[in-house]
DNA sequence: ATAAATTACCTAACGGTGTTAGCAAAAGTA
DNA sequence: TACTTTTGCTAACACCGTTAGGTAATTTAT
């Protein structure tokens, strides 16, 4: 029996080959260049079976999403852990992810663009809670320690991801006269801001 | 030399015929499914005709991408002529920028969304300041009577559109779980903190 | 070992996209 | 009327995602 594990062995290998190849041409040519036909190409494989690997083009890009969304958590989760001060950890979270999106642009793009419906983009999330918690924790704990503890967290919540969003998807698009500089200059003072707001 | 003039007139009536029609499209649509194929079926010309009358698509898109631009300034504009009051006129324009945003849901896709590059969509801005002027002011202002001074504009600059930006740009493909009262409510917050953090 | 069934893989196509070459007919000008 | 310009068309090119259908190789069953 050991004849179909080889196979699903060179399977599998194949599958990841397509996706690592994908995700190459990505990289160099942008995601609205990427095409199945130069998948197959890549892989020297024929158009059709890149489809009984995966269902259709929105798979394979699925897939970069739970990647995508899999590293940021990661990268977030790694950021609060960096501190136990919840104000300190708010900031870390909020630089960790700026970094994240500048240092992966591919993902960023495909997770907030306009490449797949947002509600695709659900399946990709491992547990949707996750990006709450991890904002909304130290979020609390802010409030809490503060002098107006009737501040809405769950306002504050979208507040916090409007500016970190916003602020990168300006940025993402902005054309090279502004400094990184500049621009780390602005997500501290607007972080800075917000958290001073939560705590008074 | 009344002919002349009047197939002038025929041309810009076709021209304006071909946009019209775009954008009923693109109204029932989406972006996605207009085609220079579909508007050449609609006004009932064949295909190469469109090219006659535009360069290319990014040509008709860049035109839609400027009537958007000189709605939003004038709505912004209305805005701020409601109040003297810098404070006031800086949520008169938040507000105004919002209800832009969802009122014309095609234009607002157009200008931020990944349709057209950013360097591309310069083209459309009448004047390059405009935006900036509109909003500086009153923030400069709202500075100037704080106690703090030394608060630098051009920061609160990117920060508040940031937070405009990005909280429209989420609420925008948010499923519609959050209702419109809350969303209001998170971006009167979020303004409202970023005024308070100007003068203090 | 041979026959049947499954799998792997391909070519070719369908319907769609933006774009353009080249030609025929109509309209305007001399 | 003859010439020139404009207008509009058909047909094609090179792409795209996707799929139908067939062939050859491989695995399984007899």
């Amino acid at each position: 029996m050991s004849i179909v594990e080889r196979r699903r062995r060179e399977k599998e290998a194949l599958s990841s080959r397509i996706l690592t190849t994908a995700w190459q041409i990505v990289k160099e040519e942008g995601w609205q260049s990427l095409s199945i036909r130069k998948i197959a190409d890549a892989v020297e494989y024929s158009v059709p079976v890149i489809y009984d690997y995966f269902e259709n083009k929105e798979a394979i890009l699925l897939e970069f999403g739970k990647q995508g969304f899999e590293l940021v958590i990661k990268k977030l989760k790694a950021a609060r852990n960096t501190s136990a001060d919840p104000a300190e950890q708010l900031k870390a979270i909020a630089n960790a992810y700026w970094n994240f999106a500048f240092k992966n642009k591919e993902y960023y793009q495909l997770m907030w663009g306009l490449s797949i419906p947002c509600c695709e983009m659900d399946k990709c999330i491992p547990e949707r809670s996750v990006f709450k918690d991890l904002i909304m924790e130290p979020m609390t704990a802010i409030i809490e320690k503060g002098k107006n503890k009737n501040v809405q967290a769950c306002i504050k919540y979208h507040t916090f991801w409007s500016i970190l969003h916003g602020l990168i998807s300006i940025k993402m698009v902005a054309p090279p006269g502004d400094t990184e500089e500049l621009n780390k200059l602005v997500l501290d003072d607007a972080i800075a801001g917000f958290i001073k707001n939560l705590s008074s």
